[in-house]
RNA sequence: GGCCGGAUGCCCGAGCGGACCAAGGGAGCGGAUUGCAAAUCCGUGAUUCGUGGGUUCGAAUCCCACUCCGGCCUCCA
């Protein structure tokens, strides 16, 4: 039993020991502790699903090793330190994205709708966009925010979700650590850089050289006459006038992009982590410049394995804002997309594909999820427990991939599952395991106890990678479910005096506040739709251009 | 200009040299069922894998060339 990973620092598929391997040579990763950091959000706005399909990503990663009887220490960093917008240059000035934010705020605060209490503050604009990350977060079932609310207290929790401004001292130590050993140096503008020039693996990840980013494409590296080299990148810049600032060796002033993430994971997991992961687009400058500042720093190797997620594209074009497809989370809710359903739709494709996100790609994941979720059901039912047999709950340690008292066939699908996310997990081989063993299933009427009992166990632990089939849907709202009982009741009894024009009328009412009819032998049934029904929904991006 | 990926049926997507006349999910179509639907059930689709060469007893899978698409090269997951 092997599992590999494509490394990015390689190149290369490679199999995954992690550092501290468990006691068995031939299943390491059964009692191993392994130790990953994930390049979480910045939080000057709501996340999009493009920013969820990178966390969705390593969720499954992580829930997989668990699946192997590892432990994992998870860490993702909630970036509260605004650092640049677009049109400033790589030194940092202009101004702060958390500063736009609080723009932002405050122009929301004239309109009425206050989202925090002094939106001058960027504290509280930061701590509103984390709340609003964690809600996402816990909707799409992201393990780490399980880790995270189950911690007891601040600190604890600090230790999985970082904020960077809380680790400031952190930074300074680092920096300085880096100038001791001279791979720093002050500019003649007093901006401590990290010098490129000293650093022989600079580019290994990236692919990139030294000496071609000198000459960069079009001259976007930026020049400075107080810059040893055009690819060094500033540490610590002080600049009295920022919104952000904290006092430090090199004066009043604020922290460059890439030192966050090298010092808070040195900090929290050691210097060595097993696993590092984060969007495509962190490779070049943000992972190669955390390498060389970390290594830098202590002489020792960062990351083993480097993962990284391929951008999606929405309806077949790249997301950006000015396109007008560009969707967060409560963007698809409002439309009547259960969470469950982005979460299946998001990591559906493996992770080193392109996602083409669509419409239709909702509807087809929420069918597929409908069909699981109604087994499951099916399966609670044969078994006497017609809530379908509770919540698995978040990831957490399941111990080895026991196959004990398993039906052959059940076992032979988890088997499959396995080996589909052993390959570099190809969830999408995985999730074609699942359904050639699921399709029959769908079909069948009666269950012996046995099979029910095995079945549902075999689910359970493809559940703990997917985590789409056990966890409840979202609730109707109070109203709207009340709403929802009088409008069939009144069909019901149009129906049963043949007044079917009203009985049609009423379902489509029915229809468009998010549930689905169904006419049974013995009365009416409703139940809650996954996603909008196609004719309600001309298609995503359209729609999203029209506001 | 440099560095990466990719091209499989109507759509998404697996496939990593012989079990592939190509998995799985959707959509469509025909039928059963229904007041009409929904859901469900039955049936139905690539002799072919971007194009052209080559290697091999054998290629979607390996090699070469070409065409097209996407990403990164200091905002970005």
């Amino acid at each position: 039993m092997t599992v590999r990973f494509y490394n990015s620092l390689t190149h290369q598929q490679e199999d995954f020991v992690p550092q501290t391997p468990g006691p068995s040579a031939q299943a390491p990763l059964r009692g191993a502790q392994i130790r990953m950091y994930t390049c979480g959000p910045t939080v000057y706005d709501y996340a999009h699903i493009g920013n969820f399909r990178s966390f969705l990503f390593a969720d499954v990663l992580r829930r997989h090793l668990e699946w192997h009887g590892a432990t994992v220490r998870q860490v993702m960093n909630m970036t509260d330190v605004g650092h640049m917008t677009q049109d400033q240059t790589a030194d940092g000035a202009g101004r702060d994205k958390l500063e736009l934010a609080v723009e932002k705020m405050k122009q929301s605060k004239k309109s009425g709708a206050a989202l925090v209490e002094n939106p001058n503050d960027p504290g509280q604009v930061a701590d509103f966009f984390v709340r609003a990350f964690l809600e996402d977060a816990r909707r799409l079932g992201l393990a780490v925010v399980a880790d995270y609310d189950r911690a007891g207290g601040a600190a604890a929790q600090e230790r999985i979700m970082p904020r960077p401004t809380r680790h400031i001292g952190q930074f300074i130590e680092l920096i300085q650590k880096l100038l001791v050993r001279g791979h720093a140096y002050i500019g003649s503008d007093g901006v401590v850089y990290y010098d490129v020039g000293g650093f022989a693996a600079y580019g290994r990840l990236s692919g990139n050289s030294v000496e071609q980013l000198s000459h960069g494409a079009g001259g976007r590296t930026n020049e400075s006459a107080a810059k040893r080299h055009p690819a060094d990148f500033f540490l610590w810049k002080p600049d009295r006038h920022h919104l952000m600032r904290w006092p430090s060796p090199w004066g009043e002033g604020y922290p460059g992009w890439h030192v966050e993430c090298s010092s808070m994971a040195m900090e929290i997991l050691g210097e060595s982590l097993d696993i590092h992961t984060g969007g495509e687009d962190n490779i070049f400058p943000h992972h190669e410049c955390e390498i060389a500042q970390s290594e830098g720093a202590t002489g020792r190797p960062f990351v083993r394995l480097w993962m990284h997620a391929r951008h999606l594209m929405v309806e077949g074009e790249k997301m950006s804002k000015s396109k007008g497809n560009f969707f967060t989370i409560r963007d698809l809710m409002e439309k009547g997309v259960d969470p469950l359903v982005i979460r299946l739709a998001l990591i559906r494709t493996r992770y080193r594909e392109t996602l083409n996100f669509t419409l239709q790609s909702l509807h087809e994941t929420a069918g597929a999820m409908g069909s699981l979720r109604d087994l499951v059901e099916k399966l609670g039912g044969a078994v006497g427990d017609p809530g379908g047999a509770g919540e698995t709950g978040p990831a957490g340690p399941e111990g080895g991939p026991s196959t004990a008292c398993l039906e052959p066939a059940d076992a032979d699908m988890l088997a499959e599952f396995q080996n589909a996310l052993d390959d570099d997990l190809n969830t999408s081989a995985a999730l074609a395991a699942l359904f050639t063993w699921a399709a029959p299933r769908f079909k069948r009427k009666k269950f012996t106890d046995d099979e029910a009992r095995s079945s549902l166990a075999a689910l359970r632990r493809v559940d703990h990678v997917l985590g789409v089939m056990f966890k409840p849907l979202q609730p109707l709202a109070q109203d709207t479910r009340a709403n929802v009982e009088n409008l069939l009741r009144q069909r019901d009894e149009a129906r049963q005096r043949k007044d079917f024009a009203t009985a049609d009328r009423l379902r489509a009412n029915l229809t468009a506040l998010g549930v689905e009819v169904h006419d049974t032998p013995s009365g009416s049934q409703w139940r809650r739709r996954l996603a909008p029904e196609r004719s309600t929904a001309p298609g995503i991006a359209t729609e999203a251009a029209r506001r």
